[in-house]
DNA sequence: ACTGTGAATGAGAATCATTCTCATTTTAAA
DNA sequence: TTTAAAATGAGAATGATTCTCATTCACAGT
């Protein structure tokens, strides 16, 4: 939510501020295979069987970073702790988060029907105007109830 | 998230369940009063302004209770801590929360206009076939930039 | 390949919101 | 009034996340 993102910038390579160490592909590396949002504490197993030394707050300022640079995305769904997924805005379409508050079970919806996408920009298009908001159409939240809690 | 809600139910008044203590006859005076989601930590500061003995620890428990009970509505915008604020399905048209996820100001957002009332119902009846999942349009976050943070 | 410096790391302490424990008090039905 | 269940206050406990600090690493310039 803050951000006090002084990243100082290395000392200029090519790639900028973008330091690849260990930990960082790691959690790279464990987002893409598992394609799903996971938790800081899901990454730190996972990340541990390849670098059994690495520590949860390497994890956690790995998390930071990426997110801080637009490579991963940064979820709250208010269930006590945050979420972190490959942010990938290639596809068509836009991308809904949709939360059960009973169970807290996610489903991930992609939105690619043409009637959808439009219905979205205009809701965007319409914030922008009255609030000079700019929505990111990939990550909006819906909650209600599941066919389980129901 | 839970709700391990049993609730005993008295012994059989009239109103059921509803004991009406203090302290949630506080939460909600205030609630009503100020017409905005209030943090647990708000709410007790203003709580103790009336009844200056009241604990922290009751103030959640008479939001727990008050939240099981349908009676205010307990939200997390991914700022750390959860918000209440009351709940007033009264009114026409949904309701949605649009959070800047740089400063974390939150714009209550409530759409009145039919084209939008339309669009979300839609978006809910497809949810609702394709998930068998029942979305509160009252409830729906959209995250991005707000103008200051730009 | 070598060096210097700022950035990253690991371990554990610290923080912060929230929940739990337990002894005491309140509520409201009988 | 009596009484048992429910609510309360205080402070301890929990769990996710962040901070501190001494050490190590990455990499641009040599």
């Amino acid at each position: 939510m803050q951000g006090r993102g002084r990243q100082g910038q290395g000392r200029g390579r090519g790639c900028g501020k973008l330091r690849l160490t260990s930990a960082r592909e790691s959690i790279l590396n464990i987002l893409s295979k598992e394609k799903k949002h996971l938790s800081a504490d899901e990454l730190f197993s996972l990340a541990r069987n390849v670098s059994p030394g690495i520590g949860l707050a390497t994890i956690y300022r790995a998390l930071e970073f990426l997110s801080n640079n637009g490579m991963i995305k940064k979820l709250d769904f208010g269930t006590g702790m945050s979420k972190y997924e490959l942010k990938q805005e290639t596809e068509e379409g836009y991308h809904q988060y949709i939360v059960c508050e009973i169970c807290g079970k996610v489903f991930d919806h992609n939105c690619l029907d043409s009637q959808e996408v439009e219905m979205f920009k205009y809701f965007a298009k319409k914030v922008r105007s009255k609030y000079d908001f700019e929505i990111d159409l990939n990550r909006v939240q819906f909650y209600g109830v599941c066919s389980k809690c129901k």
